[in-house]
DNA sequence: ACGATAGTATTGCATTTGTAGAATGAACGT
DNA sequence: ACGTTCATTCTACAAATGCAATACTATCGT
């Protein structure tokens, strides 16, 4: 499942499809993309998106009684990890400890997070 | 600067640039990108990509003689950042740490990656 | 059963992207 | 100086993307 098969509007849609706590009907989701990404898209046109994220398998489209509702198929960690393994891959020829210390060089971490990352990398395995 | 800016494509002509010692001429460009991400594109394929991303304003278009050379105007590490940035609002709220854990989980540390990690996080600030 | 209504899907269109042939322009040999 | 050659830019075109009006379909009230 490459990243790159999905268009900059159709991952917002994907997020709040991701997000939600349930399967969304239309209109919800048009609301809550519009409010979470300052969008003024009208309904059409994420109506839209979802046919082609439904033909591109990122999601399902069922009915119940008049309400179309919009479930996803493709897993959002499994999306992540493919997004952020082809960053890894093309900004630090693939060594996760590069990648990740080129963040903390650019992201202020708090001593929260520091004791956080440093219990995980204590407690993995 | 957006890296949606940029199209999929255009993303791997920067990486060349960017990887590179010095500013390249078009052969070379387009020998090594196609040789980097196993492509068959022609010339001028490669040229019009750097067109745009001289409108776009990534790069730099000088010549010297009868070749031009492509400089890049905007730092991989900016752009990187730009781009990581986006991915940690997106996937994890905007909380480092809990991306880096997400990471963690996902992508298997050798004991080498999890010692260099401890000393850069001990070493920040 | 039937028309009105409400919600969804189809079609349409402008712009961007992916790809490259044709046209242009500059340098080299003579 | 001049034509030839070779690198670059321009033009072209199909497919994908961003956006929404229109068409379609299913339910609700009567």
């Amino acid at each position: 499942m490459d990243p790159n098969e999905i268009s900059v509007c159709e991952k917002m849609i994907m997020k709040v499809i991701w997000d939600a706590e349930e399967d969304l009907d239309l209109m919800t989701l048009t609301a809550r993309v519009n409010e979470e990404f300052g969008k003024t898209w009208k309904i059409q046109t994420v109506a839209t998106f979802l046919t082609r994220l439904q033909k591109k398998g990122f999601i399902d489209i069922y009915r119940i009684g008049r309400y179309s509702h919009y479930h996803p198929i493709v897993e959002k960690n499994d999306f992540k990890m493919s997004a952020v393994s082809e960053n890894i891959k093309f900004f630090d020829k693939g060594s996760v400890s590069a990648f990740v210390c080129g963040l903390f060089d650019n992201f202020k971490l708090s001593e929260e997070d520091k004791e956080i990352i440093r219990k995980k990398i204590d407690d993995l395995d």
